[in-house]
DNA sequence: ACTATTTCCTGGATGC
DNA sequence: TGCATCCAGGAAATAG
């Protein structure tokens, strides 16, 4: 379940192999396609178009795009992937077996191809002339700029972290794991948490992705090559999928309840 | 204008 | 062993 570290991790493991590689030719997949864009316009963007660079914007892998044959490179489109649950890039040769859900295909001319793979299908492929994330990047804003994000809103600050139009790329297990650290519980009605755990959270929750990102760029290869997931979930989890085990500070038993229809993780003791 | 709930989708885990 | 059911999750759609 790729949130933010994941996603920058896969843009850096992707900007090293096909930046600079042109595209030849697009193959979409059958019906339904997962595309938010018409696959013409898509197929179009992204034919004879030079891979600028390969970067993360919240949650969406966002590929670059340039006209390689003009004198001057001009700016192309913007490709947009959504790699939702499931989704995944796979650079690989042209004779390498297709694996079942592969939505879409990209050659290269390199010779090699880009493969957009989805089982559950919650990824979404676009083309779009500059995306602009919903949401505030959670790592460049600042501790006010946060702390104005929650004012007046009742919604538990678990929704309100995972509520993209506030902060782009926060997903359901960073969003446990800063609240922890930051001694929060889930349930609090976001505009009611104090100057001081506004603080404690937006510090937090910059740590914990910080942390992800550095020891997921340790094992970048293993997620455009091959199926690996090492990468990923190398941060020990303090809280999320640990029901009933005992918290690591305090050793009371984390408590699971559903919030926004999702699984949120605490500890009953070391949260307030 | 907000907030809460439902829906999409498949594979893996669980239960009888 | 086999079959049915449940569950995971991001974000759009729908409902309140």
């Amino acid at each position: 379940m790729p949130e933010l570290p994941e996603v920058v991790t896969i843009a850096r493991g992707l900007a090293k192999r096909v930046a600079g590689d042109v595209i030849e030719s697009v193959w979409l997949g059958s019906k339904p396609e997962p595309l938010k864009s018409p696959a013409a316009e898509i197929e179009a963007a992204l034919v004879f178009r030079k891979i600028a660079g390969v970067r993360r914007s919240g949650k969406h892998i966002v590929f670059d795009l340039v006209q390689p044959s003009a004198k001057i490179e001009q700016a192309g489109a913007q490709w947009i992937v959504h790699l939702g649950m499931t989704g995944r890039l796979l650079v690989c040769d042209p004779d390498t077996e297709l694996a079942k859900h592969t939505h879409a295909v990209l050659r290269l001319a390199s010779g090699r191809e880009l493969r957009f793979i989805d089982p559950r299908r919650f990824g979404r492929l676009a083309v779009i002339a500059k995306f602009a994330p919903p949401g505030a990047e959670p790592l460049s804003i600042s501790a006010a700029d946060f702390a104005t994000l929650f004012q007046g809103r009742k919604t538990p600050i678990k929704s309100a972290l995972l509520n993209q139009k506030l902060l782009s790329g926060v997903g359901n297990i960073y969003a446990d794991e800063a609240l922890y650290r930051a001694g929060v519980r889930p349930r609090r009605r976001a505009a009611a948490l104090t100057a001081d755990e506004l603080r404690r959270l937006h510090k937090a929750l910059k740590q914990v992705l910080q942390e992800a990102i550095r020891l997921g760029g340790s094992s970048i290869s293993d997620y455009v090559d091959s199926e690996g997931q090492e990468g990923f979930f190398q941060l020990k989890h303090r809280v999320y999928g640990r029901e009933g085990e005992p918290c690591r500070k305090c050793g009371a038993p984390i408590k699971r309840v559903i919030i926004a229809g999702r699984s949120s993780h605490y500890c009953p003791k070391c949260q307030k």
